[in-house]
DNA sequence: GTGGTAACAAATGACATTTTTTGTTATTTG
DNA sequence: CAAATAACAAAAAATGTCATTTGTTACCAC
């Protein structure tokens, strides 16, 4: 009893740490498992604070699931805005993109899970994150071609083209499916993949 | 009270009649719904006897998703077989398998529901169904590969390039994700997609 | 006014009970 | 003996009840 509130006045803001139980109990046991309550005791307050800092449980969700989307977008906008060769750049961003999902499936498969699902659900901030690291790609894909390393026609065409050939390595859902595929088969598929794809948009002919 | 056996002498084998009787429940109300009882009281007979045909529930849903699935692969085969350059007998391979697919899904969702569970659940018909598919790719690859029209160095990854470069548009679960993009659209980037990739296997460098 | 609690109706989940379904086997029918 | 039924135990699903959780709001302290 030397302890009544056992939450140590943590240097994270209150809504951070909400955040990090919630992703804990997640990883342990599955978001089906997880509750408000048990969070808000977790975290030390009563239920109804929690709701000041995410509106639903579905929020809570979308917050856990955006906090680790967060560091795959700014590793794509990174090595998108490094000043290195475009064809090298995209193909850095769609290999990094495969290797974080793919990090993410073994070390956290329950948040990986959340991920997939809003993609499958098409949630707004699983469609938001595709658009933005479409629009890092896009941007690399411009840079390509006002360079004259790509030969492209049609931004569009192009745009739709990278996603649909390397979409068994940018897709969570398929991404999850190829789980007992070893790792090492699919990282080398997907280099390859990428670049045979990469060669199609060098050589013109889109 | 004038028919107290309705059901006709049907043409058909009784397993047959019962796959049909199984299928049309599918259809209309969801695997879900489907239950070996309902069945039996269609077919007019005791549920026991269902069981002669089919060891179980799930015997009888892969008995209905293999009857589907059957003319896609003869479709496969057939284009495989005719004698035709092995570059086109590839490129309509693949979008035959995607215009059944997406056909399906949009035809008989509820049946398309029953492969997609197969597939994501490894079930043996699934596999067998992918297997078979492989082969017929693997024999137009090595067709093409002797009469010097595609440059392939190592068979195993430009199989496993094909699968990859149009997973997209041969895995029933990212067509059924795609299911909101417009039909017309999804088509062409087929064609392209495929069509490029051929391109790849034709010039070389696998 | 930022960070919190208390109280509350509506929604959800958990649980014991009953019913249905599944799958097997012994028995009947033709 | 081939084809079907009837009877049955085990598993699964539906039902109804009751506790918990959710989401809101009004209110308190600093």
């Amino acid at each position: 009893m030397s302890e009544p509130k056992p939450a140590p006045p943590s240097a994270e803001s209150v809504d951070l740490r909400i955040l990090d139980l919630a992703a804990d109990h997640v990883r342990r046991f599955g978001a089906a498992r997880l509750t408000i309550v048990a969070v808000a005791r977790e975290a030390g307050m009563s239920h109804g604070n929690v709701y000041r800092y995410f509106p639903s449980k579905e929020a809570l969700f979308d917050a856990v699931t955006e906090q680790w989307l967060k560091p795959v977008e700014s590793d794509c906008r990174r090595i998108a805005e490094a000043p290195d060769p475009a064809f090298d750049k995209l193909e850095r961003i769609i290999v990094s993109i495969h290797r974080s999902y793919r990090d993410k499936l073994e070390s956290d498969a329950e948040i990986f899970d959340l991920f997939c699902r809003s993609f499958e659900e098409g949630r707004t901030i699983a469609r938001k994150h595709r658009t933005r690291i479409q629009s890092e790609i896009q941007k690399v894909l411009e840079e390509g071609t006002g360079g004259g390393m790509f030969e492209i026609a049609d931004q569009r065409r192009a745009l739709a083209l990278v996603f649909d050939a390397a979409y068994r390595f940018m897709s969570p859902v398929s991404i999850r499916l190829d789980r007992n595929v070893p790792r090492g088969q699919m990282d080398g598929r997907c280099d390859r993949c990428v670049r045979l794809m990469l060669r199609i948009l060098a050589s013109g002919k889109i």
